[in-house]
RNA sequence: GCUCCGUUGGUGUAGUCCGGCCAAUCAUAUUGCCCUCUCACGGCAAUGACCAGGGUUCGAAUCCCUGACGGAGCACCA
């Protein structure tokens, strides 16, 4: 209509005249709409098919990512612990964009608060470890607590630039000065001052909050985040690394950082909206050096459901402390090193998080996706056994069979068969139990009637429970099953499983029937150790 | 207070740049049916969304304005 103005007055009719082609369109098949399709207007369809190509990635394409020949990214973690689940997204992220586009990408510890974000010696490998779990190898590893005297030398030139002086000004009353968009009495102090108190303060001859080095940006800017932020603060405390232990005068990320994204030549930065302004502060020095920024993408926070426990590396790391949790690699804590335990793929955490996409709005991941991605990736390997929770015992009758032989995978016949010996008695979860005088087919063994307290054996084939009146249950021997305690982000679950869960090797992954999947993690005593992984 | 940003079903997401192909995609979730010696897997079906109000237009999820709600920054944290 926009071609054909006179259409206009009759936009109402249009729908009619529409819908009956348009059904007698849908009405032909796939085949048949492609080849009138190609007859009438080939471009069309080539570029219908093209798209959907292109739909086949979750994320959407990298701004300007034409524009470079290498697509190069940075995960930049504070290395204050092992990771939690929301982690995960940027190496998710990042690493799909690098096999997407053949790039490039690093781990950068931004490690330049030995104080108030004190590293832990320990997070740098449990990082990199967490990272191989996801499956994804860093194309190079930094530490910028390796790089200070790059950041140093960079801090001169910015000074002989005049992007930078040094203030002696208390934290307090500078912060009253910017906000009434009025500049200190440091700012107009010469190179050569700004330069001598700056080597002093690399020097250490200043204490913590004496000094600073500020970047000159615009004093009046009217967002007041960016006005004269700093670059660059006395810190008394040591870093814990030993190579880095001797230095005072610590860089602040957004100095840090930017120097860093461009010597390391990222084309791409993806961080968390809480950074927004990161880029804008680092603009300023960007224009004094003369580089161009890079591309940016901001997403939101993420939240997972599921757990009681709060997200945060330092409230884990506290409740671990204090005996709440038994380690990173509790079951309840959110943690991919607890993750991992329950026999949950990185894989699947990983195709988890690129759903996510990197809206710049606060997001929910729900634990059920990643444990309907892992179902998907672990149910085909995964062997069927018999694990009976807080078990009732009871008594057999009737001569049943002296063994059981319930298949190890419903699809996989040539996997053969479990061999459960029956003997006299057999545990049933509660919830189980028949009502008097009902019967129950114990799976992979035959149909029983519960009467006298006895599980009665009926000899009545599978017909009942094809013609549905019987219940079908999982259960295990009293006699030869093995104790099982199975970890769950609930607490601990007890009971027994049959005889053949002892001989299975520690990280295998089983699917105890009607229960759930769950690793096997080891032995402790004569007691099997599990952790549940998901329905 | 100042400055940014966002809002599509229970959850996530596509579509928004460039208005019509959108009575809105896909996944997950929930429910029902089928399959089944598991409540797994698989198959089928159902449920369910454009924050609100104005405006522009023949036509608005899409453009404009206002409002509501939510988030972020204004650190010598990252």
């Amino acid at each position: 209509m926009g071609d054909n103005p006179d259409f206009r007055p009759h936009g109402d009719e249009i729908p009619g005249i529409a819908g009956g082609v348009v059904s007698q369109v849908n009405d032909l098949s796939y085949e048949a709409k492609r080849e009138r399709l190609e007859e009438l207007a080939p471009d069309e369809l080539a570029e219908i098919e093209a798209e959907d190509e292109a739909d086949d990635h979750d994320l959407p394409d990298l701004p300007n990512a034409g524009d470079y020949d290498e697509i190069r990214m940075r995960c930049a973690p504070n290395p204050n612990g092992p990771w939690h689940v929301g982690h995960a997204r940027m190496p998710a992220v990042i690493g799909t964009y690098r096999d997407r586009y053949d790039g490039w990408f690093c781990v950068r510890f931004d490690d330049t608060d030995p104080e108030t974000k004190r590293p832990d010696l320990e997070a740098y490998d449990a990082i990199l470890e967490d990272l191989e779990y996801l499956g994804f190898e860093p194309d190079a590893v930094y530490r910028a607590s390796d790089r200070l005297e790059t950041y140093y030398d960079h801090a001169r030139e910015l000074i002989e630039l005049g992007g930078a002086y040094t203030c002696s000004c208390a934290g307090e009353a500078f912060s009253e000065l910017k906000n009434a968009g009025e500049p200190c009495p440091h700012r107009e102090k010469d190179t050569e001052t700004v330069l001598e108190e700056f080597e002093a303060m690399i020097d250490g001859e200043y204490g913590s909050g004496e000094m600073v080095l500020r970047i000159k940006t615009d004093i009046e800017h009217k967002n007041p985040a960016l006005r004269d932020w700093v670059g660059f603060r006395m810190i008394d405390t040591p870093h814990p690394r030993e190579d880095a232990s001797e230095y005072r005068c610590w860089p602040m990320l957004d100095f840090q950082s930017g120097i860093d994204d461009q010597l390391i030549g990222m084309t791409h930065i993806i961080r968390g909206i809480d950074l927004q302004d990161s880029a804008k502060r680092q603009q300023f020095v960007y224009d004094y050096f003369g580089w161009e920024y890079p591309e940016v993408v901001h997403w939101g926070h993420v939240q997972v459901d599921a757990y009681d426990v709060k997200m945060s590396t330092s409230t884990i790391g506290e409740l671990i402390e204090d005996g709440d949790l038994d380690g990173w690699d509790d079951p309840r804590a959110p943690t991919l090193q607890s993750l991992r335990r329950r026999g949950i793929r990185g894989e699947a955490i990983v195709e988890a998080m690129v759903g996510l996409g990197t809206s710049t709005s606060d997001v929910d991941l729900a634990m059920s996706t990643v444990y309907a991605k892992n179902r998907d990736l672990i149910d085909d390997e995964s062997d069927r056994r018999f694990f009976v929770r807080e078990g009732t015992q009871l008594p057999l009758g009737g001569s049943p069979p002296d063994e059981a032989n319930p298949a190890l995978h419903p699809d996989h016949e040539d996997r053969g068969v479990r061999e459960i010996p029956v003997g006299d008695a057999v545990f049933l979860e509660s919830e189980d139990l028949p009502a008097r005088e009902e019967r129950v087919w114990l799976k992979g063994l035959g149909c029983f009637q519960y009467t006298r307290d006895t599980l009665q054996y009926t000899g009545e084939d599978i017909d009942v429970v094809r013609e549905g009146d019987v219940d079908v249950v999982h259960w295990v021997p009293a006699e030869e099953s093995v104790p099982v305690r199975m970890r769950t982000m609930d607490g601990d679950v007890t009971g027994h499983a049959e005889p053949g869960v002892g001989d299975l090797e520690a990280d295998e992954l089983v699917q105890f029937e009607r229960v759930g999947f769950a690793r096997i993690d080891g032995e402790n005593g004569d007691e099997i150790r599990t952790y549940y992984a998901h329905p």
